[in-house]
Formats: C-alpha cells, sequence, structure tokens
DNA sequence: TAAATATGATTGAGCGCTCGCTCAGTTTTT
DNA sequence: AAAAACTGAGCGAGCGCTCAATCATATTTA
C-alpha cells in the first residue's frame, strides 16, 4: 500500500530542490514501509532501504540525517493516510440506519485495509526519539478527536442519547482501539470472523451500550 | 516488579544444577525485564543484562545461547504472572452484585499493575524468532479461555442471558483488550480517569451489551 | 587427615562482524 | 564553469558471543 505523505517535514535535508526532496522522500518511505512490515525496525539496515528505494546510501543521507528520521517519516505518512481514510469514511454517516453503524462500519474497514500499518505503528512507537514520539501520540489522538466529533454530531442531532463528556470520549477510544484489535489479533479472529462479521457483533457490542438508555440501572456493580 | 518462572524451560543451558539454573534465569529475566522497559529489546545489550544480573557475560551464555533466548524466558515469565494473577483475580467472581463486573474491576485491575508488562509484550513480540513467537501469542489465547469460561459459568449460572459462542468468545476478546488499552494508552487515560473510573465507565460499556436483552433490535443497522 | 585430583561454576579479554554514517570524488543540471 | 545531485568504498564504534584460564567445591587417594 502506498502512503503519502502531508506537508514539508521539519526534517532538514541537504537538497535544495522541494519537489525533489518530495519525491526522494517518498520513495525512502514506501520502501521503508514495506521493510519494517517485514523485518521491523531494527532488523532493517540503511542500505537496504536505500537500494529499496533505489538510491544509494549517501543519497540517502542527503534526504535524512539519522535513520530515526526515516521511521519518524513512516509514522507520519502512515497517520496521514490513517486521517485521511477516516476523514473520508467518516463523511458518509449521514447514510443507514444508524449514523454510529456506518461510521464504525467504515472505520473498521480503514484498519483492515491498513492492518499491517497500524501494527507497524504500535511495535515500532518506543523506537523513536521521545520527541518525536510524542507527535506521533499526539497524532493518534487527532484520530480519535475525528471519532468524539462524530460522536457528539449523532448525539445533537438526537440520534444518539446524551453522554458525559468523559463517557463519551472514551467511547470513542473504545470504537478506536476496538479497530486496532482487529489489526494486531487479526492473525487470530481471521480464522473464525470474517471482517463482516466482526463489524456486525462489534457494532452490536458498541450500540447497545447506547440505545437501551444508558447505564443499565444496576450501579454500583460492586461495593468497595 | 518481579516476575516468576513457570516451569523447566526448553531453552538448553551447560550447567547442571538445576536449582541454579532456576535461581540465575531469574536474576537474569528479572535485570532483562528492567532494562526491556526502559530502553527496549534492541537497545539493551547482552552486557548491561549480565552486569544488571550481577554476573558476568560469559556466565550469562551458561544459562542461555542467543540473546533471543532472554527475550522468550521474559515473555513467559510475563505471561505465567498475568495467567496466576487473572486467575486468582477470577476466583473472586461470586462477590459483588453481579459476577462479570468482579471479574472485569479484577481483571483489569492486574492489567493496571502489570501495565509496562503488557506494553513490553506488544512492543517486542515480533523481536522473537516465529518458533517462539507462537508459544507466546497462545499462551495470550490462555488467558482469553479463562474469560470465557468466566463468561460461560456466569451464563450457565443464568445471571447472564445466554450468547451464540462466537459473540461470547469475542466478547472475551474485548475485556482483554479494554484492559490493555488501560496498560497502552495510560499516559494518556490517566490524566482523565483514575483507574477505578476507568473501569466503572468500562463495566457500563460491557454490562449494558447483556444486560438489555442482546441486540438492540435495530439489525441490521446498515444495508450492503 | 592431608594432599591430589576431578568436576562444575565463573570470569573477562577479545574475535569477528555488522551497521550507521561520512566524504572524496563523479556525473548531471543549469 | 559553477552548482546541485549523486555514488559507494571505507571508517570506526559497538555488539553478540567464545574460550582459555581461574576459582570453588566435591571426591579420591595415600
Amino acid at each position: 500500500m502506498s502512503v503519502t505523505i502531508s506537508k514539508t517535514k521539519d526534517i532538514p535535508t541537504q537538497i535544495k530542490n522541494k519537489e525533489l526532496v518530495e519525491r526522494r522522500r517518498r520513495q525512502i518511505v514506501d520502501a521503508a514501509v514495506e521493510l519494517f512490515m517485514k523485518d521491523g525496525f531494527h532488523k532493517t539496515t540503511t542500505r537496504q532501504i536505500a537500494q529499496a528505494a533505489g538510491i544509494s546510501i549517501g543519497l540517502l543521507y542527503e534526504y535524512i540525517s539519522t535513520k530515526e528520521d526515516i521511521l519518524y517519516l513512516v509514522c507520519e505518512a502512515i497517520h496521514a493516510e490513517m486521517h485521511a481514510a477516516v476523514s473520508v469514511a467518516l463523511e458518509r454517516t449521514e447514510q443507514g440506519i444508524h449514523p454510529l453503524a456506518v461510521a464504525i462500519r467504515e472505520y473498521f474497514l480503514v484498519c483492515h485495509r491498513m492492518s499491517d500499518h497500524i501494527v507497524l505503528i504500535y511495535q515500532e512507537i518506543h523506537s523513536l526519539p521521545a520527541k518525536w514520539r510524542k507527535v506521533v501520540l499526539e497524532n493518534e489522538l487527532k484520530v480519535n478527536a475525528l471519532f468524539s466529533e462524530v460522536l457528539a454530531s449523532i448525539i445533537s442531532r438526537g440520534e444518539l442519547p446524551p453522554l458525559e463528556a468523559r463517557v463519551l470520549t472514551l467511547t470513542a477510544h473504545n470504537i478506536s482501539v476496538l479497530g486496532h484489535m482487529w489489526a494486531f489479533r487479526r492473525w487470530m479472529l481471521s480464522a473464525s470472523y470474517t471482517i463482516n462479521e466482526y463489524i456486525d457483533i462489534q457494532t452490536d457490542f458498541i450500540l447497545s451500550r447506547h440505545l437501551c438508555g444508558g447505564r443499565a440501572g444496576l450501579w454500583p456493580y460492586v461495593s468497595r
């Protein structure tokens, strides 16, 4: 799966031609994504990346300055693609019988398509320098925010009962993570469920929380 | 947090004395867990591990034969501790107002205590040789199975309405992963929620699925 | 009982190799 | 002919792992 780079990056380069930087970095990122998914960040050598990108190691280091730079570019590119895909997907929430069900379906399908990329980020984020790790994690939150907005919008249209803000936020996290779960447990889940079955069951799981009037009325369940 | 080794391992050693192997390997694993959590597997050197364990590198290699062996021992130890803790925790499901709520609470508290270990496994499992990765992933499934059993038992006692087998299995996965979510999003979630608040909201989320009579009756939500 | 011997545990200097990165030099573009 | 883009041989640091030597303790011998 090819991956797009969002903006001119804060990573320095020796090359003057901006478009060239854009093009070469896309080559580098596309090559690196494949290799990282196959062997992981640490087992992949810069020489391999350069070769797969079709340039020399010397030239590679004109476009980045450390190997970690490449990982950062990769994470950014993946998040850009995730964010774009989810944004597009969530615009369709007007169709269908229940808008939240549509949102979940579209989002889960994005997770399905990009599952290798999602797993890659889970696995390699700790190899990033702390400064960039923070940036990548905050990007993750932006995808989450998309969900919070959709939830809020659905509620404001009266199609879901109101929720406390913190319950709403956590619901967004849950949807987000249950999507990721398909990615990193796919090797096991896909033996028992197709992606559509998975979506159906999980949609039921998430929606019933809201469609039967909030709390089940047994609160608190446990005395502490 | 100290970690226990379950059984005599299938990893070869040059040392004859069995108890010594057990003791030394515990030293090695304890040291490695700390270092791996701090710096990750690849950035940690075998020399560091030996030093932290209080032995020489030479001796280290009398007890294991590759660096990956150490990671395998670490993963096994963590899973043994998780499995033990969850088993103990799930035995208390007779108390409380709703047994599933108790199970969720106890399990989430285990995830809370062991969150660094859980994150470690998510991050480093791909550094294991394929053969052992499979073993570790299957151990993960065993924890899941504990949950399926508890669910089935609660249902058989009539305290939850019956579920299709595959819905039940997926519910076990969901509980399991929502526990993990606290571990790998703790840096962010703990700013808004205490572990108890998290447990309360998530319990509500999970239980309402079952306490309002299964499907919300709007099926299917989307026409395909 | 003391010395001699054998066995297992332990040490750490160092080998061999890999990999990130550089830079002197070449080719291409303007 | 100057600037920009590009090449790849090679440097040097670091790492996993080994092995000859040493130490500790049990066992045998005199």
